[in-house]
DNA sequence: AGACTTACTGACAATTTTGTCAATACCAAC
DNA sequence: GTTGGTATTGACAAAATTGTCAGTAAGTCT
């Protein structure tokens, strides 16, 4: 009559993989608040004291969860900076892709619970989006020309905010907006910001994009 | 030898001013997180059951907490709407300063806890904003000239976005993008962005800000 | 097969946090 | 001054949450 005390064995790594995507779930699904052990336990199917093991307390694991969201935003932004396609369009979706998922959302979480954590791993994604930028921008340029650094910085930092607050508030600013709602709207908008951008960029063969 | 039992007591106004005030301050300090009766009332100087009587239970604090800091920014960016000053300039000040001050980053944290949650009172004002700007440009524009109302919708958006990642992340990102600290960036960009929007919505004087 | 390592769990402990309640103090009205 | 209403509080209760620990089971190595 002996109940079947049965225990599936993991490799550490299965185990914390298992645990990390529960915790993330769990975020994204009741926010910071449903950070609990014993909800991330039960929806990953193991016990909490598993949870301590792998990762010695909360704090380790809070730690693991947001080095690897950072490492992930990181990676997905360098894999936009380097895929072959440069246009403003399709740049700017992957950056806005980037964002998505509830990265956005554990990354605002994040800037709530340690307002002055640095962003680790992406503090030089940004840099280098603008080092490029200007060195191609400097390149098309006709000989003469001067172009402002801070100008080209400025144009990643604002990709950079409106991702952010896109993926935080991006479809409810939108209804609020009286825009119709659905991924149609979304698509024109990045359309939109990238012909502004573009024409900011090349001030000469554009402007009169947005206007019929 | 009996120590003295003093009391304030105070009128239910206030008594709900000084804890929402606290309670604001412990989001803001020590982000969701620190939102424990304990600190709060700690912090407001009075007895944790005194919240409790005030507001019901911990849901009813998070409940008007959440609906003031709405209508606070449906104020301030109504006030924006309404002042005098139109200039792209100081209308887009107005809308960045009007997410500082905690108020971004506690949008931010509802977004999370509840991500379907309606931003109620602030429903409206962009639409409104929208509108304005719309019917601005009709009459500035040439009598045969057409113009999107989506485009000047998604300018209102544009600005939102901005606004809400600035507040949330915009030191940071302007660290990370390489661009010197302080006020004065802030300022500098703000500047930029509102020339980038004007030459927008103006295509034909302007054009050359941003270049050197 | 036996020994060894360790992932895993149930039970327990300690602390924290929300919530309840009766008692008290402050104030206003009569 | 007395009375009544209620804002306020200390003490207590209940529940949740993190963390500990000894024991168990699964897999590996000899």
């Amino acid at each position: 009559m002996e109940g079947s005390p049965r225990r599936i064995r993991r490799t550490p790594e299965e185990a914390r993989r298992l645990i990390l995507d529960a915790a993330r779930e769990a975020i994204a699904r009741s926010g910071p608040e449903g950070l609990r052990l014993h909800e991330i336990a039960a929806a990953a199917g193991v016990s909490h004291p598993l949870i301590l093991h792998h990762f010695g307390n909360r704090a380790g694991l809070v730690r693991v969860l947001t080095r690897e969201a950072v490492a992930e935003l990181s990676d997905k932004l360098v894999a936009a900076m380097r895929e072959p396609d440069h246009s403003p369009e399709a740049q700017l979706d992957r950056v806005f892709d980037a964002f998505r998922n509830g990265l956005g959302q554990l990354l605002a979480w994040l800037a709530t619970v340690d307002p002055d954590g640095d962003l680790g791993g992406s503090t030089m994604i940004q840099r280098e989006f603008a080092e490029r930028l200007h060195a191609r921008r400097l390149a098309a340029a006709p000989p003469g020309a001067t172009i402002a650094r801070e100008d080209s910085q400025f144009v990643i930092h604002l990709i950079a905010i409106a991702a952010l607050g896109d993926a935080i508030y991006g479809a409810q600013f939108r209804r609020s907006a009286g825009l119709p709602e659905g991924p149609e709207t979304d698509k024109r908008f990045r359309a939109w910001l990238a012909a502004l951008i573009r024409a900011h960029l090349a001030p000469s063969q554009a402007g009169s994009i947005g206007r019929i």
